[in-house]
Formats: structure tokens, C-alpha cells, sequence
DNA sequence: GTACTCTACCTCGGAGTCGATATATATTCT
DNA sequence: AGAATATATATCGACTCCGAGGTAGAGTAC
């Protein structure tokens, strides 16, 4: 998604991409050699790029990757119905979420920041005691986990607000856009 | 990491790990059973733990697994110095927060806590143009793009904080101790 | 009575990723 | 002259993890 997305903006030959992976996922982590190269191969043959050998600016002679048609229907595709990994896993919707302006519709970037929505309004219970009982964040021996319970509430909170602003302004923006369709 | 953690604090069985694991890193992934039991079973083989099977209180009989003296040294060694992912991948890391207390040296947990300081005090850059030119977060057109900059800033700023509280209350807590054994 | 659900364990194949290794070119430092 | 570094691409084996599937016991709904 991240090979793709990167493309959607400008052609970008392997290096390139692998140090934009890279600071995007910086802080998480860099993607390896073997795992680029082979995924712009496959790629590749799905007919979701193109590539064009062009002389290296500084040494060796890169490939120039372009993004193709059946690559941007694609990226829509993963973009507008994630799995629920990408909703879930915070580093995956990080990576989503620099890439939804790609999904022109405004409704659509509306329903997917939803899903992430629903998700962290979800209650968090971290930890349970021998009985499995949950352990409220006040009542835990470790400052670590008392640490990492308040923090994830903060967060949570503040991407919650985030979220909500971001959907009632697309809605808003959509609602324009249905009012002066069926207006006609 | 997590099994041994859990099982640090009392003994589980298979089952009930993968309900906490999955609870802890909930808002990431549940683990799968295709990980939990191999891995369970790698941790054995490794002498970590040890297996006595108990009647279940409800249906098939578990295994109820206990923490080894290896597997604590284990688990210490994996908390005292961990891989480098540990600490930049977040997912991994508040993992390893959740198990920090296990660690019982102030001055060791200190370091690991000013380990995680250290790489979110690097600042991150996260879009790039055509150029390779940095893209400040207020020149960004995606609004998502914008979103996630600003709460990727806010959130390790909330972070730095608490782990500068943390690490002064940990030092401060090991130069007592230091203060103390010098002058005898 | 029988279908469904929850508990509880386990295995296998496949997908994805990494790390090591290899190849080359150009620049900079010593 | 030689070494180190940065650019640039590619492959291969090893490892991890998931997802689908299987086994089984006990309770619950219809």
C-alpha cells in the first residue's frame, strides 16, 4: 500500500521509496531490501506499475517506477475497504491514513475514518488479575502499566477527537455534494 | 515475551494467555492459536516452562503452564536488553512496558525507559516532495497527512513527559540505594 | 435430539519479512 | 593507491505468523 501510495504522488525509483518507507514507519520500523525489491516485482507483474531504467543521479543506473492505472484501482481498492488489521493495528493505520486522500470521495474517506471510530470507542481493558477480573489502571502495582493505561487513554481521546472534527467536516463536504446532486 | 510476563505473575493456561495477550495488545491483534501453541510449546522445549495438565472448569482438560527459573532469566534478559524493534516499533514496546516491573533493578529499568527517550527525541520527518525536500506539517494538502503529523507530535510529547517523570523517580529511587551501599 | 456455542488444544501450508550476501558505480577521505 | 561510504538493485534461506482446519467436552437453545 505504502509502494503504491508513494507513486500515486510521483514516479520514485526502489531507493527512493525505501527511505520514504522508511520515514513514514520511521518511527516504527524501516522496510528491508528483502522485502522491497520483491514486492515491486510482484507488484510488477500484477500490471500495478511500470518501470523505466534511467541513468542513476549519483552512481548506479535506477528504475524509475511509475504507477499504472490497474495500480491506483488498486490502492483505492485496499484504501477503501481496509482489512480489519488495518483498522486495529496503529502502525497499519498510520500508514493507511497517509494515503487516504487518495480516495477522491469524500464519503468514503468519511466511512473508513468511521470504522476507526467505532474501534476506539470500544472500552480498553488491559489487564486482569488471577480470577480474571479487570484490574482498574489506579489499582495496578506497576507505575509502567499505570503509565501505559493512561497514556493509551489520552491518546485515544485525542485521536477521538481528531476523528470526529475530520468526519463532520467530510460529511459536511459530502452533504454539500448529494444536496447539489439531487438539487438538480 | 508476553507469555512469560503473564506467567511471571501466576500460572495460566493456553487459553487464557491468548484471551490477556490478546486483550493487552487488543487494540493491535489478537494472537492466533497457530502462534500461541507452537510458541507455548517452543518455550518448553526451551525449559521456560512446565506443563501440569488439570481437569477443565468448564470443558476439555488444560494445561496449566508455569514459569521456569530459566524462563524469569529469560524474560529478564529479553527486558534488560532488548532488540532495538522493541523500542522503536510502538506496538512492541508497550508490550515490553507491560512487563517492565518484572525487571526488579530501578537503575535497569531506567535504562531501557531512557533507551525509548533517546529514539523519541529524534525528530521525525515523515513527507517528503518530488526533491527529497521536507514537508512542513502546515504545508501538507492532505488533511490526514496534517492529522496524523499532529498527533504523532502531541502524543510523544505526552510520552517524553511521563518517561522523564518515570526515569527521575527511578533514578532517584537507585541513587538511594547507591548512596546507601557506598557508605557503608 | 440435535444444532449451536464456548472452552480448550493442536497441526499444517502458505504468505510475508528479515538479514546476509552479491553486484556495481561514484565520491570522499586518508 | 586504497579504503570507506553512499547510491542502487537483486536473490536466497531462515524464520515468524496467520488462517484454516481438525479434535473434543460441556452447556444451551429450539
Amino acid at each position: 500500500m505504502a509502494i503504491l501510495g508513494f507513486l500515486r504522488d510521483f514516479p520514485l525509483h526502489g531507493y527512493d521509496l525505501k527511505n520514504r518507507v522508511a520515514a513514514l514507519a520511521g518511527h516504527v520500523r524501516p522496510i528491508a531490501d528483502g522485502t522491497l525489491y520483491p514486492t515491486i516485482k510482484k507488484l510488477e507483474d500484477a500490471g500495478c506499475l511500470t518501470r523505466r531504467t534511467a541513468p542513476g543521479s549519483v552512481a548506479a543506473p535506477r528504475h524509475m517506477l511509475e504507477i499504472t492505472q490497474d495500480g491506483t484501482d488498486q490502492l483505492r481498492r485496499w484504501l477503501r475497504n481496509p482489512e480489519p488489521v488495518f483498522i486495529t493495528d496503529d502502525n497499519k493505520w498510520y500508514v493507511l491514513l497517509a494515503f487516504l486522500h487518495h480516495l477522491e470521495n469524500a464519503r468514503e474517506q468519511s466511512i473508513v475514518l468511521a470504522r476507526r471510530r467505532e474501534f476506539l470507542d470500544q472500552p480498553t481493558q488491559l489487564f486482569f488479575d488471577e480470577h480474571g477480573r479487570p484490574i482498574p489502571a489506579d489499582q495496578l502495582d506497576s507505575p509502567f502499566r499505570k503509565g501505559l493505561m493512561q497514556i493509551h487513554r489520552s491518546f485515544n481521546l485525542g485521536e477521538i477527537d481528531w476523528l470526529d472534527s475530520q468526519i463532520a467536516e467530510l460529511d459536511r463536504r459530502a452533504g454539500y455534494t448529494v444536496r447539489q446532486r439531487t438539487g438538480d
